[in-house]
DNA sequence: AGAATAGTGTCTATGAGACAGTATGAG
DNA sequence: CTCATACTGTCTCATAGACACTATTCT
């Protein structure tokens, strides 16, 4: 048999499955939805379905996105600021074991949203909700009554990881971390986003000269809020810089 | 229908892709092989095949892999510094319209070797030889008769990209340019392998001061060689550090 | 007033880049 | 000898980190 033969492969299924996170009351939240059916039946697992069969990749994460969370994703080429999530491909996931019912390649992305009022449950999942990684990632699951308990379904919790130390490590040199706040933000909101991301406290002054004397990387919005209780903050949006050179750098030597 | 049912979903191929790189003669290189059927006969490609039923995708790369060049991978736990090649995976590329047979996924692997004799012709190719990415990525091709002219076959001129800039920016941070070098090497040798991955020429002298300061990164091997005429140089081999911080910068403002 | 957050200035240690100068081989 | 490469030392500039200080709001 060549190898290249079309007529003579193992047939396989494809699916997506999302690493959506947000920042949520200082925490960096993953969103899980419960399952309905078997395997892993009322167990936790991340949000993905079947690519269809005239279906881009990157179309079907996006299908996915919209039906769980209602974001749409945020084109980089269009300049207005829309609230939508920024969407990038993860990792793949292919272990022949990893699905008990047949053999599927699971092409895993990563999803980072601002914070969002509650999940709209989607119609293939019997619930959904945001859960910190914290408590996700941690093998016992947390002793509180209110929260979804390790482990996830699959090897959901390998994507997970793979997808949290992607934004951890990506927000030291880009700009992604502004896909986490609103439109427009203050240099604070940011800074608080960069401390629920690493669990790490940052310095707020050597923050504020660093992120302002970036330059591109965030453009005064024009305003002032006060939602964060004391002096008004200047309100920035993300400025066109995707780079971010020199990084940011991750305390933690 | 239920997204989930395992009995209705669309039947894809997987396959896997390979860019496998190396350094040779200053230049960083990668491994294409001549396209023996349709569809893009005669043309240049990435080397690759299916997936098999029950393998999974990095035992699929990695046996690619060893039938295209005879490297075996490298088990990151082993202590011995067999000459295996590092693996992993870059990218999934799922365009519904990237193989004109039928829809397949491949998922995309990056290798990363030392300089090797000649590749030995697999199976499923014609012929396979190491061609200077210089002159894969640009759109024309070499002028010269005795180069593989562009374009690739396929989204494989897309997939060499990726991979080469995934190359370029994890030598920045990792120990991962070692992986181009024998066994044992210089840091003359060390340096020739950023200058050629990067295309610029770096300081000897910050070089050597920067490469042998951050522990863990070299360890000496015990002897010298003059293989590259003047004094005679240190020998040196990995050291157990993977992450270099703070990294090498890439010369490019 | 006191608390909280925003923003600026100043000092110091570290490291990158530039480059002088010495060491040791091959021809 | 010259030439090529290896290696050490020194200077300067940029910047991260630490932290004093001022500014502006709310309760």
């Amino acid at each position: 048999m060549s190898p290249y033969d079309p007529s003579a492969f193992p047939p396989f299924a494809v699916t997506v499955d999302l690493v959506v996170l947000t920042v949520r009351r200082h925490a960096l939240c993953a969103l899980v939805v419960r399952r309905g059916e078997a395997p892993f039946q009322g167990r936790w697992a991340l949000p993905g379905g079947f690519v269809r069969a005239d279906e881009d990749l990157a179309a079907a994460a996006a299908r996915e996105l919209v039906e769980e969370t209602g974001l749409c994703v945020h084109d980089p080429g269009s300049p207005e600021p829309d609230n939508g999530a920024h969407l990038e491909q993860l990792a793949t996931y292919g272990d022949p074991k990893r699905d008990p019912r047949m053999r599927v390649v699971s092409v895993a992305h990563l999803a980072l949203a601002p914070d969002l009022p509650a999940p709209k449950a989607g119609g293939d999942a019997n619930s959904a909700r945001w859960a910190p990684v914290e408590t996700l990632m941690s093998q016992e699951g947390s002793g509180r009554e209110d929260e979804p308990p390790a482990p996830l379904a699959f090897d959901h919790a390998q994507i997970l990881a793979d997808g949290v130390e992607r934004a951890r490590s990506k927000i030291e040199y880009s700009s992604l971390a502004t896909a986490f706040c609103p439109p427009e933000f203050t240099v604070g909101e940011l800074r608080r986003v960069y401390e629920a991301v690493w669990g790490v406290a940052l310095d707020p002054r050597n923050f504020h000269r660093k992120v302002t004397g970036t330059p591109g990387f965030l453009v005064p919005a024009g305003g002032t809020t006060t939602r964060q209780g004391g002096r008004p903050a200047q309100l920035f949006r993300a400025g066109g810089a995707t780079l971010l050179n020199p990084p940011m750098l991750r305390p933690e030597v």
